[in-house]
DNA sequence: CGTATATTTGAACGAATTCAATTATAGTGG
DNA sequence: CCACTATAATTGAATTCGTTCAAATATACG
């Protein structure tokens, strides 16, 4: 049998009991394939279902009545979506695949056996909100503090550090899956100035464009120029209880 | 016996059992009092705390090394502070005071029975993380999405909408514990800048200041302007499991 | 009461936008 | 597989929103 990613992605932080296994396997008992741009959670409507992103990339999105889109977040395989609209009985946000890719969906209901018979998990799901919430912090402060430049390429270096986590990127050179547009919405830009930029990247030989793919041939000198650190790589599990089974 | 603020703001969403509102009784059982500026959380340490703010505001900033801040989050009365901290090992924001206030500290460990034994209060965290992340979103799109003028008028009606939910404020007049600094951390614009367009709305008969004090007197005009709703009136308890005592 | 810290204002500047037009790319149906 | 069409990338020029720099006034605090 085929290893669960969410299992896989779970197990980097913590090692799972056999019956902690059995019930995030219920979570990705049903599968969909989701072509682009596939809508996961519309706005307005109650987001009952969550989804285990397998395969594939999906992208959160604030549309405001005068079409200014905003990306907030970008999901990547073995990520969960949906825990973000736990709280609220109505969606603020648009979520849809970002490319094509695999997803498993679930009612929000799923989660009560987790909550009843499994303590360890429910902290487990917890600390990925709190990531979650870390990563938006980081993404404002990037976006609230950095020039246009800068953010660029924060938002680049972060993307391929995750990328190697989700075991989907090699190196530096990485699938980009988003137009001259979107990486405007995603960093508060216009997509013209956005072009400018790339262009004079490239010009400059820190970034090689070969669509849809991208290497970063400055990464280090880059990481250093915007001070980019991975603070994802570990988890505090501490303050866990204990499995119970 | 005075009623927990934290169990008068979960009881906003649900009926507490006697259990429940025993087990969330022991997090506020040490109760100091912190001025303003004191650090709750500092970046680089372990957050091996999380407090229950019971009187005063907390603020969330990151700090860029060329010393430029970005102010993230703000905390009211009733909120629960170092939710977005669980997952890390190390915080990388900085927590302060923003008012006097008084806070009631517990370790983390102390979510332990909580989740073993009161398995709809865990469900009750995770949404109240999502709300957190809900807000944060608010925040990144307002801020990559609107000019300095709407997302300085955004961040007040936010702010007193908040403030009526915490019980602070009364109508469209409030207290604003920010300098001008602060406020163009908070909004991504300078302070200087932050001044002419307060300036300018004092000029057009938008506000009134009355330090610290100040008074929305076109309230109205600018949430149809800004598109301004209140979003974080429900919570979507649904999905949680039954209490177990 | 004195000193540091905010607020206020003006003028010059610049990063990023807007507008406009051309070239390239990708998707679709015949 | 090609032709057709819509969408994305690219470039330049003019413009503007917000910044930077500088200096005066007000406010708060020990």
């Amino acid at each position: 049998m085929v290893k669960s990613c969410l299992v896989s992605r779970l197990t980097r932080y913590v090692d799972l009991t056999e019956g902690e296994q059995r019930a995030i396997a219920t979570f990705e008992r049903d599968e969909v394939s989701a072509a682009r741009n596939h809508v996961l959670i519309e706005p307005g409507t109650p987001a009952t279902l969550i989804h285990v992103l397998k395969t594939g990339w999906a992208a959160v999105r604030s549309e405001a009545q005068d079409g200014r889109r905003q990306l907030l977040r970008i999901y990547l395989p073995g990520e969960v979506i949906g825990l973000a609209e736990l709280g609220l009985p109505r969606a603020l946000h648009r979520v849809t695949m970002q490319t094509d890719g695999v997803i498993c969906p679930l009612p929000r209901t799923a989660l009560r056996p987790i909550l009843d018979e499994h303590p360890r998990l429910a902290g487990l799901f917890m600390a990925i909100g709190s990531l979650d919430q870390i990563a938006l912090r980081q993404h404002l402060s990037s976006i609230g503090t950095m020039s246009a430049n800068h953010r660029l390429k924060f938002f680049l270096l972060q993307l391929r550090t995750r990328l190697l986590v989700a075991n989907v990127g090699m190196g530096d050179r990485f699938q980009l899956p988003f137009s001259q547009i979107e990486l405007g919405e995603a960093l508060g830009i216009t997509s013209i100035y956005v072009n400018k930029l790339l262009r004079g990247m490239v010009r400059a030989g820190e970034i090689e464009i070969d669509r849809p793919y991208i290497r970063l041939t400055k990464r280090q000198e880059w990481e250093a120029e915007v001070n980019f650190h991975d603070d994802f790589r570990d988890m505090d599990i501490s303050w866990f209880p204990k499995a119970n089974d």
